[in-house]
DNA sequence: AAGAATCCCAACCGCAAGTTG
DNA sequence: GCAACTTGCGGTTGGGATTCT
């Protein structure tokens, strides 16, 4: 582009803004409107550059711009928004009226973000966590509870109870991570034996909404489909096929679940039956109580109908919203 | 009470898309 | 079609505010 960032500009003033500078920022653009924004300052009578009056103004400056904590239900949309359009914050900030991208942006990163790690989701995905490196601080924990329980000449029943602690901890890490293998597992586009996504439209050389939409690693839109206009103007129904995932409180994975769908998922033997992947339900802690449906229900059911224009299916379905939200309080 | 740690957010930076001549 | 310029966006950061020890 050739043209210095505004910053090596000549003796322009940067950082936090004064009120006097807010006034004539807000006084000449009552008056003017703003026009060009780089010619601006000059007009206004601000040693500023464009980009930071701009910036200025629509962060801050706007009267319409709501201030002040976010309610449940604007947490609730940005989360919902956020699983479909990813870091889109302009876009997301579009359907929250009075918010601006930066705001959305920074809740985000300061909150939202946080609690969905904690809650064992990717922040991106808006799934279970996947990799293990996520789960390290919990592995690196365990292993020092390990040695502590071994090296401390602590009473019987106590370190029996930590060891206890620690092994049904690591025994919901490792279903954690089974259960994300097999949401890869189930997701991944060529899984077909696992997923039977019907390919009517993609013979019709359309990529089919659906399929689109399971092969999600990260929020994506379908392609041809612009996530905001699919937004724009609509109540927020956008929904995502393997969102089913979340739609069934019963557990996933229990010794007498074993004709569920995700049990295919945990592959099959030489011969074709299935070799359960999953340990004996004796062996195995109790779920989160967030509901979880069939992984492999991914794109099953009357959510992705034949047109491909799936429209049901929450990814994260207004009951597990509602316990979401619960954990905020 | 004081220092350290953490949180929070306004503002900056760089890039890319869009616009104009 | 191209280059110069403008605008918008998302990621990052500095430092004040708050909480913890």
């Amino acid at each position: 582009m050739g043209r210095p960032p505004c910053s090596d500009e000549n003796g322009l003033k940067k950082g936090p803004w004064t009120p006097e500078e807010d006034q004539k920022l807000t006084d000449y653009i009552e008056k003017h409107g703003h026009g060009s924004w780089r010619a601006l300052p000059k007009l206004a009578g601000l040693n500023r550059c464009g980009k930071s009056c701009r910036l200025r103004w629509t962060n801050y400056l706007r009267p319409d711009i709501k201030r002040g904590k976010f309610t449940p239900d604007e947490e609730q949309n940005i989360l919902q928004l956020h699983s479909v359009l990813g870091n889109k914050w302009s876009a997301i900030a579009k359907h929250l009226p009075g918010r601006t991208d930066n705001e959305i942006k920074n809740f985000w990163n300061t909150h939202l973000k946080k609690k969905l790690i904690q809650m064992g989701f990717d922040p991106m995905t808006h799934r279970p966590r996947t990799d293990f490196f996520a789960a390290l601080p919990q592995l690196i924990a365990l292993a020092n509870l390990r040695q502590l329980v071994e090296q401390r000449p602590w009473d019987n029943q106590s370190a029996s109870q930590l060891q206890a602690d620690a092994v049904q901890a690591a025994k919901l890490e490792y279903l954690q991570c089974l259960l994300q293998s097999a949401a890869a597992i189930a997701t991944s586009p060529s899984s077909s034996s696992i997923n039977t996504i019907p390919t009517d439209l993609e013979q019709n050389g359309r990529p089919s909404q659906m399929s689109s939409l399971c092969s999600l690693s990260s929020p994506r839109i379908p392609e041809g489909i612009n996530g905001q206009d699919l937004l724009m103007g609509q109540p927020l129904d956008i929904q995502i096929p393997s969102s089913s995932f979340f739609e069934h409180k019963q557990p996933i994975i229990s010794g007498t679940n074993q004709n569920s769908d995700y049990s295919a998922n945990s592959g099959e033997g030489e011969n074709g039956t299935q070799k359960p992947l999953l340990l004996p339900e004796d062996s195995l802690p109790p779920l989160a109580d967030f509901p979880i449906s069939n992984l492999g229900d991914a794109c099953s059911t009357s959510s992705c109908d034949a047109e491909g224009t799936s429209t049901h299916l929450p990814f994260w379905s207004d009951s597990f919203y509602d316990e979401f939200m619960s954990e905020f309080a």
